[in-house]
DNA sequence: AAAATATATGTTTGCGTAAACATATGTCAA
DNA sequence: TTGACATATGTTTACGCAAACATATATTTT
């Protein structure tokens, strides 16, 4: 017996052909009944399924997936973890993939276009079926990998712009608009604007602001944290803004957690809310319908986005057609702070 | 000219022969250079990675994955993406594992422990590095698929029991202990506890149930919510906690959530904390120093545990010597509500 | 009863990479 | 000037699986 074939005997992390040992049949028929595909017998089924639990046996996707092109790996990046935001469409993601068979693999940008160009290229590498991204503005370098490499790519959260294949999302400038609009119905003039710099708040308050004031509004005051949206910033920057000689009749602010820190702001001072001062935010996350009082807020449907371009990624039949907007409707709640 | 060797010739996904024939050396040295291991000259190193730019070739992983038994993939369970605490563990973890160039594959199991194992199961065919879960409680199946696989395995959250191999946590029993030998200090006797059913927080509150119990102090009531644990639902179980006749004198939340919806119950209704009622939650997450009274509750270093975890699965040397617990400090948090 | 089809299994081969093993050439100390 | 060693590149091969292509045996249809 030669020393070149006797490793067919169970070799240390167990392959098909130790689970075909085993069960006295073909490294075809174990890769067969792994994968649920071809014609098996019952008899033969059992045995290998045995065979395969009493070694150990783990199906290992890197060889195989490395023949074919069609893998069940799905690329996602989003910005950041801690904001609820984009937690919330992860699980509109990760709960639909998981009903499609497929697993995302992840990265976290940190806001930054480059750390995800990184991150995007590193993924690649594991040649993923389809990759989803949060918003539409990317690098050069990143558009270029894209259309290279020709993976399918969904764009979340915005509609408003350029998609490189599909984007599902809300248009934020039909957003800041219409927030704009009912609070100068509500007969507001003077107004303050809270938030930090991320590309899609900004595009809100753009049509915000030209919104206002080409209604006779005015923006008074803006502040633009440098540092993470979190209820706490959000009564701090609130205190700031209040203490000036010109005080806003009403405050916008880019997300609910600063708006709700806003909120514990007035309730701490005793300020009344609206009378004193009205506020509004953004997302309609859930938490503020335990507050004292319901913010007014705009709803948008964030775990639906993530179910949606999850969905469009796991369709083998989806089109991957240009700029194939998929736009979900905002409501706005009105609540008892304007 | 052969059919057969004309596949060299720039073939439809790139490959690094291709890259290679651009860039005028072997396979081999375009290895090199796209892993940055080995001799490679400067010129060879800058012709190569021109040449892979230019015809848009990407590493695939996949491939050489195969051959070895070292990949940077981590599998990550979580029982929810929805838990604050739980995208801050992940946080820590996607940070940290990206430092060392390692990549997370997530699975959500909504915790359930069948759906824990279904998912590692799954996650085992990408030949994972390493896997991290959330606390001590796994079937008997994903034990012994770990077992004989021999993944290197961390589990977090939890230290109070058996790891497979090791554990970082804080101690739920010591947590528990601890607030009830505060509360029991403050001169409280009557006790209620508003909670979801999850494991940690169970075993939480049997370390300060005991205790309280066993230092003339007695639990009136409980709630268990079968829902997600939030500010709405925390507000409505206070509500009907403080509804009946035996008011208790202090609640104790099993998270700060909970706690928070409690006291904006409170707010709310006009009763004062904490001559009125007393609230105690958990966790520490940050949004409570916004609130108008700081909530008395323990704080958990989330973050710092994702980012031990995820360093102990990064370092090769880190022996896997089974039951290493790695403890963490809890620090409780007086506030004004106790 | 022959032909057609469905069912069940096996054999050969190639996927793209990286380990292992050459082979060069350059550089420096003895 | 001869080794010894560092630097730089190439050649061969194995990795574990699944596609493509055989067979072979049942079952059904004509």
């Amino acid at each position: 017996m030669s020393d070149k074939n006797q490793k067919n005997q169970y070799s240390n992390p167990p392959t098909m052909h130790d689970v075909a040992h085993v069960a006295g049949v073909s490294q075809m028929t174990v890769s067969r009944v792994m994968r649920g595909t071809g014609y098996v017998s019952n008899d033969v089924l059992k045995r290998v399924q045995d065979a395969a639990r009493s070694i150990g046996y783990v199906h290992n996707r890197l060889a195989g997936g490395m023949s074919k092109y069609d893998n069940p790996l799905i690329g996602v990046v989003v910005p950041s973890l801690q904001n609820r935001v984009f937690t919330e469409v992860l699980s509109g993601i990760s709960d639909t993939l998981n009903n499609n068979n497929l697993r995302p693999v992840f990265g976290v940008s940190e806001y930054s276009l480059e750390r995800e160009e990184e991150i995007v290229f590193d993924l690649l590498s594991w040649r993923p079926r389809g990759l989803i991204l949060a918003g539409l503005e990317h690098t050069d370098g990143l558009r270029r990998i894209i259309e290279q490499t020709g993976v399918k790519t969904a764009e979340i959260m915005d509609v408003d712009g350029s998609a490189i294949a599909a984007s599902f999302g809300i248009s934020q400038k039909a957003a800041g608009e219409q927030m704009a609009k009912h609070l100068l119905n509500k007969g507001y003039k003077n107004f303050a604007y809270i938030a930090w710099l991320d590309e899609r708040a900004k595009k809100r308050f753009d049509a915000f602001k030209a919104y206002i004031e080409n209604h006779g509004g005015v923006i008074s005051q803006t502040r633009i944290s440098q540092k993470l949206l979190s209820m706490k910033e959000g009564r701090e920057l609130t205190a700031d803004v209040l203490s000036g000689s010109d005080k806003p009749e009403v405050i916008y602010y880019a997300n609910d957690d600063l708006a709700a820190g806003g909120l514990m702001h007035c309730i701490t001072e005793g300020l009344k809310v609206p009378e004193d001062v009205a506020l509004a935010g953004f997302n309609g996350l859930s938490f503020l319908e335990a507050l004292p009082v319901q913010i007014t807020t705009t709803k948008t449907p964030r775990y639906d986005i993530g179910v949606e371009a999850a969905n469009w990624i796991s369709d083998k039949n989806s089109e991957q057609w240009n700029n194939h907007i998929h736009q979900f409707d905002i409501e706005l709640i009105e609540g008892g702070t304007t």
